[in-house]
RNA sequence: GCCCCGGUAGCUAAGCCCGGCAUAGCGCCGGCCUUGUAAGCCGGUGGUCGCGGGUUCGAAUCCCGCCCGGGGCUCCA
């Protein structure tokens, strides 16, 4: 049996003559049925009742799958060279339909038998044709696309890689004790994410003036008024230094392409992701979705000897674009446009490609570590193909031994993309749904398509293997993390909050009423001396007033000021991360902030000092 | 693209089912209070109820079409 579903706007149909031997009676004149599915059904020799029920199965969940369960039962038989008898198919579509009717469609039919005049208009959604052909067989021969086949050709094989260097297929893995792991293994390898909730970073941004949707320009490009903005400031510094002092040269190239550029196309076709094209005379560009292009054409340009290898080049993608589907786009989790650090190192060859990475590895879990993303809030996941694994077993275990908690591993028979190997860290939120920050991946392909070259000791030109990495991903997902991470803190009964290093407002000082405003702003100075950022509500409001508007913007340390501060010296500060109210002297808090900032980038608070001249982003 | 949800004051929402003076809180403005650790009190300001059409004596509310946003799904033949 065969069946063509054609989801519908309206089917007209208009019985001209009979054609067969066998028909049904037909009431003459055009019939007109609006939004249905026609199922166009053409009966086969052999077919039976077991057809029929696997036919009516099919329709009903194509059926749920569209939201329609009108349907228009058309008997077509040009889409069969071995069709039933005619009697027996009219015998069959009249099971169809029965049965149909009792599963619980709004069943329509059209008479059997007659030369029909039909026309149609098509939805115009990917799922609006659908072909099935049903036997009764145990193997169905159901239609498969062209993208199944191509799926199962780069069929992965799932295991978790334990540290002691055991591989274990993801079935028999005991995943007690690595819930994390778990999810991220469930949402690679599951085919439904579906999600009831949004997630809970969406509403903090807006909340906290970090970041919002912009309706102006496209989707996935977002605003960042000034309390994001220098959060988002600081993570990008901070990326900066740590891949500068781990070697990387940082340089900086365009943002758009000619898509004409040989080199360019030629990986562009290989990568048909979907860009943002932008004219200009008679020339197109793209936007960049990743730093390879600027760094590529620039390393190609390069001399460079064997004896500087490897070389780091470094550039803080501010942006990088991608035309993500719209339906793909979450808050900060995945945008159009984005900050993306991204850093290639140059290798003279495969052992020193994998002692580079050993290094990068460490880079990342230290820059995200710095951030404030520990190792129990990611899980790594591994891909690889079979080859490379085999004869580098080693330095595989390596990575996980270095990450030091099971791994996710996807093996693939063939590589099907430039890299050999690669990693990521996966943030899992609060949907449960992992998205990657840092990756690293072994690229064997690029020096040869942008004809990089290194010179070794006999004076031949090389190609380099090329190392990908981005230390932290993105830096808006990064934000992401962060909020998400502290939604969870929130949702287990605890106070949410940013690391003190990225809390726009260090500390609040809260006078108890205007004559203590001065002194306020003399111990702000004083604070500000010690790269501390701090601001003062001289606002005419209450104490209870501006100690709650500071809770909620998260402001890790609150200082009430009055009659008693000032006379003794002593401050009550209220720690947003123990809870608690601690009797603190000045030295003690500058002690406890500065040991919470070292080592991380200082920038001066963007607001106006003064809580009273500070206006609302929302 | 499809499905679901939404669009009412700067923000967050109620009202819509069952048509009848457009509501509330926050914000903002003014006044009182000079304040001791999560919302002080009083008053005021503020709205093309997303847009267009229809039904009706009367539409935020019902009907039709469209636009925008969010979420989910799916596809990339």
């Amino acid at each position: 049996m065969k069946l063509l579903m054609l989801h519908t706007d309206f089917v007209e149909y208009e019985p001209i003559m009979k054609e067969s031997r066998v028909f049904e009676e037909a009431e003459m004149g055009r019939r007109r049925l609006e939004d249905i599915i026609l199922v166009l059904t053409a009966v086969e020799e052999g077919d039976d009742e077991v057809v029929v029920d696997k036919a009516v199965s099919e329709l009903k969940e194509y059926s749920s799958k569209v939201g329609n369960r009108r349907i228009l039962i058309y008997p077509y038989a040009h889409l069969s060279n071995k069709l039933a008898t005619p009697e027996k198919a009219l015998e069959i579509i009249r099971i169809f339909r029965g049965k149909c009717e009792i599963e619980g469609m709004e069943v329509y039919t059209s008479p059997f038998g007659w030369t029909k005049a039909l026309s149609l208009s098509v939805k115009g959604h990917p799922l609006a044709e659908q072909f099935r052909s049903i036997t009764s067989g145990a193997a169905d021969t159901t239609y498969v696309p062209k993208a199944l086949v191509m799926e199962e050709k780069i069929k992965s094989y799932w295991y978790i890689l334990i540290p002691n260097g055991e591989l274990i297929p993801v079935e028999s893995f005991d995943f007690s004790g690595h819930e994390g792991l778990k999810a991220l293994a469930a949402y690679e390898m599951a085919k439904s994410r579906a999600v009831l909730q949004a997630p809970p970073h969406v509403d903090l941004m807006k909340k906290l003036e970090i970041a919002d949707y912009e309706p102006g320009s496209d989707l996935g490009n977002m605003r960042w008024p000034a309390k994001g903005r220098l959060i988002k400031s600081l993570i990008e510094q901070y990326v900066t230094e740590k891949v500068i002092e781990y070697g990387g040269m940082e340089i900086e190239t365009p943002i758009m392409y000619d898509l004409k550029h040989p080199c360019l196309e030629s990986y562009l076709n290989r990568f048909p992701a979907r860009q943002y094209i932008v004219k200009s005379d008679d020339k197109e560009f793209f936007l960049r979705f990743a730093a390879c292009f600027g760094q590529f054409l620039l390393a190609h340009d390069m001399q460079i000897s064997y004896k500087q290898l490897p070389v780091r080049l470094y550039e803080l993608t501010r942006y990088s674009f991608r035309r993500e589907k719209s339906g793909e786009l979450v808050g900060l989790k995945r945008l159009r446009a984005f900050t993306m650090p991204d850093v290639h190192a140059l290798c003279a060859d495969i052992q020193q490609a994998k002692e580079e990475m050993l290094r990068r590895l460490e880079l990342s879990i230290n820059v995200l570590e710095g951030i404030g993303l520990n190792k129990d809030d990611y899980e790594m996941a591994i891909r690889f193909t079979r080859d490379f694994y085999e004869s580098n077993k080693e330095f595989v275990t390596e990575l996980v031994k270095r990450f030091g908690k099971p791994a996710l591993v996807e093996m693939w028979e063939e590589r099907f993309f430039y890299f050999v190997l690669k990693w990521e860290f996966n943030f899992i939120d609060n949907l449960g749904k992992a998205s990657a920050l840092s990756t690293d991946q072994i690229d064997v392909e690029n020096a040869e398509r942008y004809d990089i070259t290194y010179v070794d000791q006999f004076g031949n030109k090389k190609h380099p293997i090329i190392l990908h990495c981005s230390p932290s991903g993105a830096i808006e997902r990064v934000i992401y993390a962060l909020l998400e991470k502290a939604y969870k803190v929130y949702k287990e009964g605890g106070k949410p909050m940013l690391p003190v290093w990225l809390s726009p407002t260090q500390v609040r000082l809260i006078p108890v009423s205007d004559i203590f405003v001065e002194d306020c702003v003399a111990l702000s100075e004083r604070l500000e001396s010690e790269q501390i950022r701090v601001d003062v509500d001289d606002r005419l409001e209450t104490v209870e007033k501006k100690v709650r508007d500071a809770e909620t913007e998260w402001v890790p340390y609150i200082i009430v000021f009055g009659k008693k501060e000032k006379e003794s010296n002593v401050f009550s500060v209220r720690d947003r991360e123990s809870g608690s109210i601690k009797q603190m002297t000045l030295d003690e808090l500058i002690k406890e902030i500065r040991s919470k900032n070292v080592g991380r980038p200082y920038k001066k608070l963007s607001l106006p000092k003064m809580l009273s001249k500070r206006p609302s982003f929302r």
